[in-house]
RNA sequence: GGGAGCUUAGCUCAGUUGGGAGAGCAUCUGCCUUACAAGCAGAGGGUCACAGGUUCGAGCCCUGUAGCUCCCACCA
């Protein structure tokens, strides 16, 4: 099989993906031998597809994963999706509505058979986009939110929360949806700024003795006012706490009530009491008994209570009573106010808050040992600043409203006896009543908040509430990979719920990532268009171009801008590493490669299986870490810069020599620096490392089962050396460019080492100085007397290297250009005398440091004689 | 009101324990050198937002200031 001429993606992803998946490689076993590393990965949710966003997701956790794999753990990474209850809900109304057709028209049972097979198209699509990505997880443990499994879980941990009294119903103030009619959780609202007004509405005194001016902006819900509130010290009104009120249009009395809620600086220090439709009103009622009066319906409407307002939508209902307040006097003025409205996070109609019956969980002494955990370092957080967003929630929390008003979702566990008013909770559907006998039951309407599944998805999609093999090998999970945005809705509640129904924290770690922007760094999403389709870039760039251009350079936890030009240079690296493999094999044709001997290499050959070995060992440090953007990087230029523009250059004058035992040599580095390489490449760009992988000789059967490199071999003296001769290479390469002499134009370097040990490493380098330094011929001096004056030269620190073009040269402008030499030299030394000559530095200073002042001071001090003998020579 | 983050080359961003500022793209110069012109070689370009402080030494640690962004709270 030969490579095509350049990197293209398009015939061997999906070919390669599909054999992986078959040969088993993603499924791991459950082996006590093997220590266990796990991710489940946040199940997408089945509204639609997936964007740029989810791939970062996705990426991130391969990547780990094929890390881990590699390493040699026994890595299972379980893939899901998520049933989004009101998230899918939504979405399918919305179809239907193009349609003509509501819920009501065909019913629970119409609409849940068609929320399945809503579920069947999008989960699948969302399964072959994750395939496309290269995602190794296991798909023999695939998962859904409202799978069996995972119903059964839902219902376990219900009741043991009943049983435990952790969770409760209650009529509470709870935020509402009045167009998806379901209530909230408050997790679930999403404060919006508008611009409004403050109506200031006058309320007089029933005895007539006075009035106190209210300042709201919600002026229709004055129908549900049953009191007016004060401060208890606001000598203003201290006088009419106890007195009632004339309730405008309405006409009836209401009490002016003392309560410290009331802020005495702000708006005119009177507040309308609704204890109905504003949670702190609600509170402010039950401190004074007041009447709590709903007059609004479940759809934002009016309802009769509202009087003649009946059957009005809320707005218009503000509208009206403006006008009538206006026309009877009650208005006193309006005034702009620009101020915060919940909104709904599906369909962001404004929420209402009213008191209705629901189910909550009971918070405080779930939370107490989730934030705990996080505190002992039992789990942490990655980048660690994210902990204080996850201390924000878990250390104010308030009871969780998890029942909602919808169909598509876990239905609630709990059924009503109607005969007795029982309630009955319980996993399994009771026939009869426990209290009365009677059989006819009827089970809660309402489903579970989407997030109540959500939470339970480390645990639940290992077998619990069984004690499965999974559960006990696999759990707790060992990282958590996810975005800052719903470390609330869920992070939090794995964390209690799995401390809860397991004793232990669901993972280890929190990896928290950022998100995709578009170009100009706007959020990406549907109202804007400017949303991504990640198949659009894979098809066009391959996956793994995709892949490392998310990864590369990127930190985590931090929000990223996604540019095209960076997919054309991440395109651009997999073609690099493409031809470099090309480059590799045609030199391999018809040689026999066999093991490195690492007794016998020559001093490239130990440059690079030590820089490899370097690389290899800073990638598993960042790994850990989980730092994927320094890996990237590392990786990155380790290839492009080292492997190719350097080893590969260096050795061609070999390969293309006649000395086949060199040769010979040489190849079973090449070979085994590439591959070796790839592995470390893999986890990053699984599919190009796997196609070009199988390629090199002595090859496994699959990159991905190999073990992750470790560097253990080092030739530390060797790379000095060799890196002190690519500076020479590079100071010969700059001269000639400012020299213009073309690279057509080669000639004869002769070298005047700095020392003896200067002589051994070049002569070592013969060959590379030579070929890279455009050389015809070496020569080594020890004294330039007997050079032709007409020479060109530069200094390293290994030598300093003469050259003749064959024209007479340029004596002012070499004059020049040796003075800006001089110049740069001088700072040099000026700079490291400064820090030697400096006693509180060489008194604090690590000896490392100092000894490579001391030398370098050495050398700069050794060049400059040198370019100043130049210098006058020249100016003769 | 509380909290977090960002500010580094023209652009997009890295910067690992504090030890002389990096990459990609863009720009300039020269090269079709038999892996790759999707390339090679070379170059230019930075007061690391600002002001203090700690330190022998600060892009990095501390304090403050400014601008931008996000999250939470939700005073009617």
């Amino acid at each position: 099989m030969s490579l095509e001429k350049s990197y293209n993606p398009n015939g061997f992803e999906k070919e390669l993906y599909k054999e992986w998946e078959e040969k088993g490689y993603f499924t791991p076993t459950v082996d006590k031998n093997k220590e266990p590393f796990t991710i489940v990965m946040p199940p997408p949710n089945i509204t639609g597809q997936l964007h740029l966003g989810h791939a970062l997701d996705q990426t991130i956790q391969d990547s780990i994963i094929r890390y881990k794999r590699m390493c040699g753990f026994s890595t299972l990474w379980v893939p899901g999706t998520d049933h989004a209850s009101i998230a899918t809900e939504v979405k399918i109304v919305d179809q239907m509505a193009t349609e003509g057709i509501t819920k009501n028209d065909i019913g629970r049972e119409g609409f849940l058979k068609r929320a399945w097979e809503w579920k069947e198209t999008y989960g699948n699509r969302i399964i072959e986009q994750l395939k496309a990505t290269g995602a190794s997880c296991d798909w023999s443990r695939l998962a859904f939110t409202m799978d069996d499994k995972c119903s059964k879980a839902v219902k376990d941990v219900f009741v043991k929360f009943y049983n435990d009294g952790l969770i409760y119903q209650g009529s509470r103030i709870i935020n509402w949806c009045p167009d998806c009619q379901t209530a909230l959780s408050d997790a679930e609202v999403e404060y919006v700024e508008q611009d409004s007004f403050f109506w200031h509405i006058r309320y007089p005194l029933s005895d007539g003795s006075g009035e106190v001016v209210i300042a709201t902006t919600r002026p229709e819900t004055l129908l549900g006012d049953t009191a007016v509130a004060v401060h208890p010290d606001d000598e203003r009104y201290a006088h009419m706490v106890g007195k009632t009120l004339i309730l405008p249009i309405v006409g009836k009395e209401i009490p002016v009530v003392a309560d410290t809620y009331v802020d005495k600086e702000f708006g005119t220090g009177c507040v309308k009491i609704t204890p109905a439709h504003d949670p702190n009103d609600f509170e402010v009622g039950l401190r004074h008994n007041l009447e709590m009066i709903r007059v609004m319906n479940n759809d934002g409407t009016m309802n009769e209570l509202a009087g003649k307002y009946q059957g009005l939508t809320r707005e218009e209902c503000r509208k009206q009573i403006v006008e009538d307040l206006k026309t009877s006097g009650f208005l006193v003025k309006i005034e702009p106010h620009a101020h915060n409205v919940g909104t709904c996070y599906r369909c962001h109609t404004s929420i209402e808050n009213i008191i209705s019956k629901q189910w909550f969980v009971k918070m405080e002494p779930l939370a107490k040992p989730a934030a705990q955990a996080v505190r002992d370092g039992d789990t942490s957080f990655v980048p660690k600043r994210f902990e204080n967003t996850y201390f924000a929630w878990v250390d104010n929390i308030k009871d969780w409203c998890i029942s909602r008003q919808l169909w598509w979702g876990h239905r609630i566990p709990a059924f009503y006896c109607d005969s007795c008013g029982e309630t009955i909770v319980d996993s399994e559907t009771p026939t009869k009543c426990t209290k009365c006998g009677c059989t006819t039951l009827r089970q809660d309407e309402d489903v579970l908040d989407t997030w109540f599944s959500s939470a339970l998805w480390p645990f639940s999609t290992l077998g619990y509430p069984d004690k499965t093999a999974d559960l006990e090998y696999f759990y707790p999970t060992n990282v958590l990979v996810t975005g800052y945005d719903i470390i609330f809705f869920w992070v939090a509640r794995m964390m209690f719920a799995g401390i809860y129904s397991m004793d232990v924290p669901p993972f280890k770690d929190v990896l928290i990532h950022g998100i995709i922007r578009d170009a100009e760094g706007r959020k990406m999403s549907k109202s804007l268009g400017n949303g991504i389709d990640p198949i659009e870039i894979i098809e066009k760039f391959g996956a793994d171009t995709l892949r490392f251009c998310l990864l590369h350079g990127v930190a985590m936890g931090s929000d990223s801008k996604f540019m095209e030009d960076k997919l054309d240079s991440t395109k651009n690296f997999m073609n690099k590493l493409w031809n470099a493999t090309k480059f590799a094999l045609m030199n391999f044709e018809g040689k026999e490669i066999g093991e490195v001997d690492f007794d016998n290499l020559s001093l490239a050959d130990k440059w690079i299986i030590t820089r490899l070995s370097e690389v290899s060992n800073e990638v598993r440090t960042m790994m850990d870490k989980y730092d994927m953007g320094i890996c990237t990087s590392n990786l990155y230029e380790f290839v492009w810069n080292e492997i190719c523009d350097w080893y590969i250059e260096l050795i061609k004058p070999v390969l293309y020599g006649d000395d086949e035992v060199l040769q010979g040599r040489t190849l079973n580095v090449l070979n085994y620096v590439m591959q070796n390489t790839l592995k470390l490449l893999h986890p990053f760009i699984p599919f190009v490392t796997e196609k070009l992988y199988r390629e090199y000789p002595n090859t496994a059967e699959t990159i991905m089962l190999e073990s992750y490199p470790k560097g253990e071999i080092f030739f530390n003296t060797e790379k000095d050396g060799l890196e002190k001769v690519m500076e020479l290479i590079k100071g010969i390469r700059t001269l000639r460019k400012d020299m213009d002499i073309p690279p057509s134009k080669r000639s004869v370097l002769h070298i005047l080492p700095t020392s003896k040990d200067s002589l051994a490493v070049l002569k070592a380098a013969e060959v590379y100085v030579e070929k890279l330094g455009y050389g015809t011929a070496i020569n080594y001096i020890d004294s330039k007397d007997a050079l032709d004056s007409d020479m060109f030269s530069c200094t390293s620190e290994l030598a300093q290297v003469f050259m003749a073009t064959g024209d007479l040269i340029d004596r002012e402008k070499e004059l020049a250009r040796l003075e800006n030499e001089k110049k740069k030299i001088q700072e040099e030394i000026k700079f490291t005398s400064g820090k030697l000559n400096n006693q509180g530095f060489m008194g604090k200073a690590p000896e490392k440091l100092i000894g490579e002042l001391r030398l370098k001071f050495q050398t700069n001090t050794d060049k400059l004689v040198a370019v100043e003998e130049l210098i006058i020579k020249y100016s003769k």
